[in-house]
DNA sequence: GCTTGACTTGAAGTCGACTTCAACTCGTAG
DNA sequence: CTACGAGTTGAAGTCGACTTCAAGTCAAGC
């Protein structure tokens, strides 16, 4: 299954784009920054992306959107690029940040409760009409 | 209770940095960004927190770090300075960012899919002593 | 054969939210 | 009395991650 299933989709940059949500701006800058192996090209110097380059991206865009640094996707990414003997190395980046997103999420869900029970009060309040009674004692006493 | 429990701490600059997290920096800056009303002055021009304050900025603490915009705290902190009469507008502006975080909540719950399972893929194989077969075809390929 | 649209490059610009800098004034402790 | 630490100001600098710009090349359709 996991063979020489040797149908290399080539696919230009826009293709890719479209099929990773990256501008072509950002994709050749993540080549520039090393974040993929230099792309191949075509005879007009086009650049030809293979579907494991949009698999490797979208493991980037995810790892990015998650807030890890570019020089630490980098870092791993050349990790990658030197194939076996640094494992430990990379689960130790992938450990590490999944705790950093973790915390990320903790942190994000504390200021939710808050502004959920803003919003539930203010709907509450509004409803009943006695909005104006909120602001008695200074800016926006809680219930 | 909420009476009028005149105690009025007057706190000193460092002193609401502290209380805060927020750098008297940023203090000054929110202060010039109108994220709170002009603060008050001793005889020496040095500012002078209320207990008040304190408050309204741990909300704006949170309000930032789930993401919301300078300006758009700007104009709500404006709208609650204005008093009574805006409510609705008010709510619209927390039910918005509520969502805006529940969302952000969600991206980051599916990149942490995505991250745990590598993590969890890289500590088995690690474990197993096999990692090495995690490079047969191309870069990472999933279990 | 000429326009159109996708691609190429390197350099420069943008954005938000601070952060740092330079040059000052105070009030208190030694 | 003088040094120190905490405060003041406006302006300028920083940071990361793009994004935009300028100036092209190339292949295909009309």
């Amino acid at each position: 299954m996991t063979d020489v299933n040797a149908e290399v989709a080539t696919l230009s940059i826009g293709e890719v784009s479209a099929l990773t949500g990256l501008a072509t701006h950002t994709l050749r800058f993540y080549e520039k920054e090393g974040l993929l192996p230099p792309v191949r090209r075509d005879a007009a110097g086009r650049r030809v992306f293979t579907d494991g380059d949009v698999e490797w991206l979208r493991v980037c865009g995810k790892l990015r959107s998650s807030g890890m640094p570019l020089p630490e996707i980098q870092h791993y990414a050349q990790l990658v690029r030197e194939g076996a003997g640094n494992e430990a190395e990379r689960f130790e980046i992938l450990r590490k940040h999944e705790e950093r997103v973790q915390r990320q999420v903790g942190d994000l869900q504390e200021a939710l409760d808050i502004i959920h029970n803003k919003v539930e009060l203010y709907a509450r309040r509004l409803a009943a009409g006695t909005a104006d009674a909120l602001w008695r004692n200074g800016p926006e006493c809680e219930s």
